[in-house]
DNA sequence: TAGATTGTTAATCGATTAACAATC
DNA sequence: TAGATTGTTAATCGATTAACAATC
């Protein structure tokens, strides 16, 4: 991987549990660590993580490694977390509300400004500090307010309007909490990053069904 | 890949992608489907979905595609769908609360035993229909019920011995929701799945960055 | 039968790993 | 300086794509 040149999904994927990762080493008051050692704690070598990095630049010294603040700070930056990123709510139903309740947006550089739903018991309302609005009224608001990212916790079957009508309203990001594939252009600009639920319990149920195979068909290895 | 050698997560990653539009297919009313088709709705090539099945043995009919129903049987089983899997909620804060409520772990094959928490507010009652005990009392129901996976929306802090009680109860899978990474040794069979909300969003918000600067200096393209 | 499409092997592409000179 | 560890290129490995005989 040249640098500069395009960057694989897979390193994408990567740069979040890097960043994360030094997070806890920076808690845990650890200042310097080499590539080797990373990448002990995080199961991947110590020649992905160079390479990894190496596409975005040199951010170690050789002999010493990298400096847990610093390259930390490199990849914040590289993940856009301060570009002060707004980010709305659509669904403030169960999903929603936990989310807005419990999900740290800032520590991810995300504002979240505002949610909206059309159930009256919750249109007028604040969760967390944050104002419920009428879907009526998303229009409006995001002709006022930048908005990077719209956050879908509505029903299934709504899902694909909602997506068009925040693309229509100029996010550049959809992240999407419904079962449902959202389905927008790709040269609309809008990304959309989905997190399925079932597609992970189902990885997981195919995981636990051949352990348990293996458990009773034990190692009969090829040789 | 040949039939039945160890099938890569690649693989195992779009299996649920395949169910889920299958199961979409099967409600639109559609019989038949090719693998070309499939690829085209789904953003994957034929050639792919020819080599995914392959891993498993031989679901279509050569001159004529594959049947939807069948098809979504034959993965659905893969998954483990009809295994009578089991599970239990650990945390019944804001995200297991909407979990327990909205998820449909049945259609998963998942059947919601319980759920715990230390909170004596929550403690003995039910949510959804589903009884909340007390975290001493884990050991407990897992000594009585066979419980193949524990769902975990615990506090960040209490993660990593919430996951040990449950490994060392005899779980199979731990279904990780906390912006924690497990410590898991990898010869205790017990399978860790975990949905990182942080990194998803981090993965989008990289990604609007970039697609923020490519619109800034548009396509010098390198001929 | 002729046409279509799979199952399966081979070729290509891209990602990971290895190696090592550069240098702190 | 000597030792350690990076940055970077080269080699390897694995996943995706292409091709085509088999066959419905």
């Amino acid at each position: 991987m040249k640098r500069n040149a395009k960057v694989s999904t897979a390193v994408i994927r990567r740069l979040p549990r890097y960043y994360r990762q030094l997070s806890e080493l920076q808690e845990a008051g650890v200042v310097r660590i080499s590539s080797s050692a990373l990448g002990k704690s995080m199961g991947l070598t110590a020649s992905q993580i160079r390479q990894d990095l190496f596409c975005f630049g040199g951010f170690g010294q050789q002999g010493y490694g990298y400096k847990v603040d610093s390259l930390k700070g490199e990849i914040g930056e590289i993940l856009g977390i301060n570009q002060g990123h707004t980010l709305v709510v659509l669904g403030a139903g169960n999903l929603g509300r936990a989310l807005i309740k419990n999900f740290k947006f800032s520590s991810n550089g995300f504002q979240l400004l505002a949610a909206f739903d059309v159930d009256p018991k919750v249109v007028g309302t604040q969760i967390a500090g944050v104002p419920v609005y009428h879907m009526d009224r998303l229009e409006e608001l995001l002709a006022v307010h930048r908005v990077d990212v719209g956050l879908l916790t509505v029903p299934m079957a709504a899902a694909q309007e909602a997506g068009d009508r925040l693309a229509a309203a100029g996010v550049k990001g959809l992240w999407n909490f419904t079962n449902y594939e959202l389905n927008i252009p790709q040269d609309s600009g809008v990304v959309v990053e989905s997190v399925h639920f079932s597609d992970s319990l189902l990885a997981l149920s195919y995981m636990i069904s051949q352990q348990e195979k293996a458990e009773k068909a034990p190692e009969e290895e090829p040789q």
